[in-house]
DNA sequence: TTGTACGCGTTATCAA
DNA sequence: TTGATAACGCGTACAA
């Protein structure tokens, strides 16, 4: 790389002192407007370009955030991403990109490299696998800005943006119990992680308050991806035949698109002989054979609402952590048999493209 | 944000000079292991963390590089990052990721403060509307490692890593021809767009090597999007009966979605009286009605390339520009009419999960 | 309005 | 093996 023009080339070259170049690049109002205009114009001639690096070393500043993602395949999470970025590039700050891929040690990795680089705040959305809060703690004790969102440590005093998995879950077991569903399995995601355990008390808390039976065995451990599903759902279908649920929830959408394949392999129909309803919106879910009745998340708006916060800590707007709680919409298709949508367009035009 | 530990701190705490303190925790072999072992100790005790800011200040190098890219919601784009990111966490660089939205002057921008933040170098994806590349120019000019991925300025000198546009719709329409059909439509993206321009040029290639005839009402501005496909499919099918086109080949795979809705919406078959093939393998194309033919490309593969070139650069390992291409690869499902797949799954369950 | 001195936290360089 | 000094490019504080 050529080398670069600094402020004392500039100087130099119009005859003035470095600080007089500061001021007058940096629009600061005591400079003579005839100087600034010198300056300005040397400054193009030479190609300057202002170094943040410098300039972040003496104010103490980087106007640069640090995003940590667990895995940026899913779909959900280049739309937070998109209304992460929407926010930041309003307030001119700029930001740096760490994949976690569910690692716990990749995770602490990459928010020590974020402290290093001495970003102004970070937006933490945590690994599955990660089981020591301490890195977190240390962080906010040293006042760190720092947000969670979407997989929130809790009870650490962090502000937390995420959808209430708990509560749409109980809303969408609700959906089916309101329809006439009794017999109802739950495939569940693993216990351990958060939105696991969440959704899965959503699940239970409908079928108590509605006084329906929750039987072992229609409580399958699926995972999160399609091949869990498509076994879990196995597992239900080999039960005798009075044995097995009338309905299915599912976690979340792949499950459910596992276990959908699963329901026609044995050669039953959604929803005459199986209702299900799964969990997330899946750009997939409207194109299934019998379109997937499930939770619709704001991504989008989890990633500004996330952001925002995080500006209002950094600039010092906000002192306090805070809950903040993004509500969820429940979308009736066909897979729970509530509706038959006669006039179907698989395709919505007024969606925005996808693939290139 | 708590004043942080330095390594004068820490060399006044263990009695030794900075220099000392540095070389330790830098692990340069000139220093003593009973110094280091007391300095990593207070260190530790101390909570200290390095500032890369200042020291990039003086080594002049940020370990960090921009990432500009256009679209996040594409889901092509998300599997480049993914790419890169994967090579970039293996050299130790961080991305800092700049979403251009499309728009020639965010761009701008985006490049402008990407060279303040002092990045050892940028990964660019060319907005759609960009018509100017005096800046790429600069850039290229004045030394700053610079890679092209996708969507790249040609004829400048600079790295280009993409998919062959041209060579990939020449394929695809090839393969319709190859199935006896001869009357063939095409849905055209923007034409000042690279890969719409070069798809087109593909599409025309092979009709014309085949001795073909190209009639102007067949070739249809669609855009990129659902919308645009709909309408010039239906002006397509608003032909007399007998004008109409046997085949369509789609710029991409949602202008073939919309098309797709077009003929459903006139009550014709696919592929029985109108075939279609689309390009990029959307997640949606497989769950079509008619499960769509169209074009895969390898997205992580081309992150992943780019990366690895840009790093070469910046290390001084490479320093020629080259056109780097990764291969596509023709996906052939129903909508061409070429196969009958009996057994069909839905749901392929060795795919990984999209949602969470 | 302009300039001088100093410091931000680190590494390079040369001397001890 | 260790230390003193300068330098990276800029902004703050104060003086002129």
């Amino acid at each position: 790389m050529a080398t670069r023009v600094t402020l004392k080339q500039i100087a130099e070259e119009v005859g003035v002192s470095v600080m007089t170049v500061s001021r007058a690049l940096n629009n600061r109002s005591n400079v003579d407007e005839n100087t600034r205009e010198k300056v300005v114009k040397v400054a193009n001639r030479l190609g300057y370009r202002p170094n943040y690096i410098a300039k972040s070393l003496v104010t103490n500043k980087t106007y640069t955030i640090g995003v940590v993602v667990p895995e940026i395949s899913h779909s959900f999470f280049p739309e937070i991403i998109r209304g992460i970025e929407e926010i930041m590039q309003k307030k001119n700050y700029q930001l740096i990109l760490m994949h976690s891929e569910e690692n716990e040690r990749r995770e602490k990795e990459a928010i020590d490299t974020l402290e290093a680089k001495r970003v102004d705040g970070i937006l933490i959305s945590m690994a599955e696998t990660v089981n020591s809060f301490e890195q977190y703690r240390r962080l906010i004790k040293s006042e760190h800005p720092v947000v969670f969102y979407d997989r929130c440590a809790r009870d650490i005093g962090a502000t937390c943006v995420s959808v209430n998995d708990e509560e749409s879950q109980k809303m969408i077991t609700q959906h089916l119990i309101d329809h006439g569903y009794q017999k109802i399995a739950y495939l569940s995601g693993p216990i351990d992680v958060a939105i696991g355990k969440d959704r899965y008390s959503g699940f239970l808390k409908a079928m108590h308050e509605n006084g329906l039976e929750v039987r072992d065995e229609w409580i399958v451990q699926s995972g999160f991806q399609e091949t869990g599903g498509y076994e879990a759902m196995s597992k239900l279908l080999s039960l005798p035949k009075e044995m097995r649920p009338r309905a299915v929830a599912a976690v979340n959408d792949p499950a459910a698109f596992g276990a959908m394949q699963a329901i026609y392999d044995h050669n039953l129909r959604i929803p005459e002989d199986v209702a299900i309803v799964g969990f997330s919106d899946d750009i997939r879910a409207k194109l299934m054979p019998c379109p997937l009745t499930t939770i619709h998340q704001p991504a989008y708006e989890v990633g500004k609402k996330a952001a925002k916060k995080l500006i209002d800590l950094i600039e010092g707007r906000s002192t306090e952590p805070e809950d903040i709680e993004i509500k969820t919409e429940l979308i009736i298709r066909e897979s729970c048999g509530c509706k038959q949508n006669f006039n179907k367009k698989f395709i919505d035009l007024k969606e925005k493209s996808l693939s290139k």
